[in-house]
DNA sequence: CTGCTTGCAAAGTGTTTGCAGGCCC
DNA sequence: GGGCCTGCAAACACTTTGCAAGCAG
């Protein structure tokens, strides 16, 4: 992912929201955009420590939930463990799987629980938001290591 | 749920794991057992609490952690939310939906995501277990209200 | 300059753990 | 009466918040 690209975007949809691109905010993009995966808050503060130090952690989420509000970046919940955050995806959100076991969250795609959803909806009026949670399960790995 | 077979099952069930059918886990089941629903650990405690008053906090998380080690509660995580804990069904678990906006519990069909673990199984290799966390969306009552 | 943002520290949830005494079987 | 379990208190992980100073636009 570009950084630069995403920083671009990021100062007009925050300037949209009269809300400001600020060092941390910049941080945090340029730690999101180089990671390939979905990083914790802990993760994202070690990388943005890396790279701007003397940022706090407070900051970290707050400008996490600053760049969730402006549409530029989403996280996932994953079962007992904390909210793992990546960017944005363009248009549709891809969904998630996590490990019980070890942790390790994987992709899935777009349409993954789109029957799913269209149940939900018809038997209880209910407006599924698929990417929001991770599927829990025991990855291959793991499942050779038992 | 009856209280009485709950627990006549639950003492059978610890004593072949070498452990107890103590007061406060007795006290757990029954409160398990009144409830309709998916109870969050302080819910749990606060009924805990009504009928034997003196059980700590802590001994509620360690009698829901032994239960489940042997079968008899299971529990979901619930978004960022804690997890809510229930009575262990018969034979297959119910699978949930949860809402992101009022945080109410839905039951679903224990076969709701059969499709997507053999997907998940045949493309990923990965063993989803449906029933561990709720999928997260928003409620008809919420969609209204919105 | 105006006021959105930050750093700091402290408080808040939800949950776990070490320890000495207590109770189940 | 042996050893699993409990109550207590403190620690824990993750996240949020109040406040005064700081920086973006």
């Amino acid at each position: 992912m570009d950084v630069e690209l995403v920083i671009a975007q990021a100062s007009l949809a925050l300037r949209e929201r009269g809300e400001r691109l600020t060092g941390p905010r910049r941080a945090v993009l340029a730690v999101l955009a180089a990671s390939p995966g979905h990083l914790s808050a802990e993760q994202v503060f070690d990388g943005v420590s890396a790279v701007a130090p003397g940022v706090h952690r407070a900051s970290v989420y707050r400008s996490l939930e600053a760049l969730t509000a402006a549409g530029l970046v989403s996280h996932v919940h994953v079962g007992h463990q904390g909210a793992r955050y990546h960017l944005a995806d363009a248009g549709r959100n891809h969904l998630h799987a996590s490990c019980q076991r070890c942790g390790v969250v994987i992709d899935l795609a777009p349409d993954a629980l789109d029957a799913v959803a269209a149940d939900l909806t018809a038997n209880h009026g209910f407006r599924l938001d698929p990417s929001h949670v991770a599927l829990s399960g025991i990855c291959r790995e793991c499942l050779k290591a038992m």
